[in-house]
DNA sequence: TTGTAGGCGTTATCAT
DNA sequence: ATGATAACGCCTACAA
């Protein structure tokens, strides 16, 4: 269609055969100070680019990582590509996006298309309760580390502290006096919703309160469904007093249900969400939650699946790191006088907060 | 490092040639059905999969796209790069993602360093102002595509209606009685944000209302800078009742300055966004704004780099999209009973609206 | 220090 | 219908 500028042209200009130009274009140090000179020079004079593909192609490196996830629409995500691309582009590589729109046979689809061979490693984080397509692909040996939505296969993956975040979360509730405690949870046959689960039940089997599943809904991620879950709970007899929430999105689906209700959150009904989304301390009452570091889990996948790319051998990890749990307006009994802009932070964890 | 299947694999293993593999592969007419299956069974067999880069090389067509954008931290553009990887799917493109950070020395050296000759084609929503960076990369015939953010340079742009999304709303306002009405805008130096406080000031002058020089406040986009340019505009003797922000983010900023100088937003003071980020309706008062087809102008700024790919000889396309005026609390005055999740629209604009 | 030749995986152009 | 062979742009022995 158009014509790149090759090394052939720089060669031929100069009268130096392609591989005198290859060897001055990467430093080697068998080539001459003059002979560098004059190749860069009509590198700048004639505007060459590197080909990346054939490049990759005799070399065996691509120097492209594929990133795989269900949206890149969220705070979240969104945060953990920000992470990635930096550590990528301080490490010379180029980032392929792949998203799956939370639908298991668009990730399948995806994975079976996938030209692995043009990707030195790869990021998922699956929507899929099943893992063949995965390992499918890691068998053939490409590096991959799976960050946040996890599964059961080996190998290195990053996530937070889905149980502990959960936990103290539920804890938090405990000790602000709230005893009726629901949880609207994510869908099933996902590892972090079922962590985040187990954490808010063994909090409450601590404090020796009843796990009741009619007080445990699952459904989807999103606002609406927290706000159908949570108008459903108000449906019920026997009410609970308190939402642990999976997500931000869904604790703010549950605070708008109680609005409707008028229900005052923070004083009659305490609410609190998992991720520390930005809105969580615009909406009113703020709501708490547990912050999740997901600028951390971008930057440290990335550098675990570079240690994997760049050794022989390198033993699977898998990194789990703490949230913080960040309490707000939603979940305070007894605030006097705050305004909406306040935040509050519990002591033990005053530290780095966003 | 690892051996990928490739096609000489599968020709050895079949006692066939290569081409052979290739054209069966590639379901060209002039092979025999026979060995056309025994070659897709060879290819499930040892999972073979495609090199693109080698394909790409013989054919000069990569199948990648470059985005470069400022961030994707935010509703914009993550929407925008959603409708993007949408319509790249289908058509079976990849795309290699490139984050500025709102950076024009780091847009510039990604742009200097791109390979232009492994990528098909570009779209970029940039954050410089000059653009001898991006002319450098469009002389040598690489079909690009600009969004959003646009420049003078000639070439296709996808944006929406700044101007007249602009001169709406701060008629709206006018409608509900504000007068005194004052614009926080973005950098100077933007197209889009010029575009913005232009329909901002006819507007006013098509009212007959004057245009304060001291009610126009640039600076970044960012929650924070609308809070306190916000601050900035109550210190003033003459002080404005209402304000038109360049974003919603900003636009949020300046509703927490109000509240936390207990200003009644709506009543007294009147606040109005533009692209309608979902957290406008989560908001309390909920914000009125100016939606932007984002998920649209990623889908239609990609069907005209394709277009451009495929045909030899595309003149360059200016496409505008208009807005949606959503009115809601914050800009309603006399206002009776509403409740947090109201959400109003302006007869006219009844539609499609999120 | 420089040049030559072969190869990376694929497609395309000829032959056969 | 199939097989050689060259080519895509670059790198890397090996040779000079």
């Amino acid at each position: 269609m158009y014509h790149f500028v090759t090394i052939k042209d720089i060669a031929r200009e100069l009268n130096v055969s392609v591989s005198t130009v290859s060897r001055a274009l990467r430093d080697t140090f068998d080539v001459s100070q003059e002979t560098r000179e004059k190749v860069l020079q009509k590198v700048n004079e004639l505007g060459y680019k590197p080909n990346l593909n054939a490049r990759g192609l005799s070399q065996g490196k691509t120097h492209n990582i594929g990133i795989i996830l269900p949206f890149i629409t969220n705070y979240y995500f969104s945060t953990v590509i920000t992470g990635i691309q930096n550590t990528a582009y301080q490490n010379g590589y180029n980032i392929i996006l792949f998203v799956t729109n939370d639908d298991p046979e668009r990730e399948i689809a995806i994975m079976k298309n996938l030209s692995i061979s043009s990707l030195d490693g790869i990021l998922v984080s699956t929507c899929c309760s099943s893992y063949e397509h995965i390992q499918e692909v890691t068998s053939k040996g490409i590096p991959l580390v799976f960050f946040d939505r996890t599964g059961p296969l080996k190998g290195s993956k990053v996530m937070q502290d889905d149980y502990n975040g959960a936990y103290e979360a539920t804890c938090h509730l405990i000790s602000q006096g709230y005893t009726k405690i629901a949880h609207i949870a994510g869908p099933r046959n996902q590892l972090f919703t079922e962590n985040r689960l187990v954490g808010y039940k063994d909090a409450l089997a601590t404090h020796l309160l009843p796990v009741r599943e009619d007080w445990i809904i699952h459904s989807g991620f999103s606002q609406q469904h927290g706000e159908e879950d949570t108008l459903q709970l108000l449906r019920l007899e026997d009410k609970p007093d308190a939402i642990f929430a999976v997500n931000d999105r869904k604790a703010i689906g549950a605070m708008m249900a109680l609005k409707s209700q008028k229900i005052a959150i923070g004083k009659e009904f305490g609410v609190i969400g998992f991720t520390n989304d930005p809105v969580c301390s615009i909406i009113s009452p703020a709501l708490s939650t547990v912050a999740e570091p997901a600028c951390e889990i971008g930057r440290i996948s990335c550098e675990l699946l570079f240690s994997h790319i760049n050794r022989k051998h390198f033993e699977p990890k898998e990194v789990v790191l703490p949230g913080k749990l960040i309490i707000r307006e939603s979940s305070l009994r007894d605030q006097k006088g705050l305004t909406t802009t306040s935040k509050w932070i519990s002591p033990q964890n005053m530290s780095t907060v966003l």
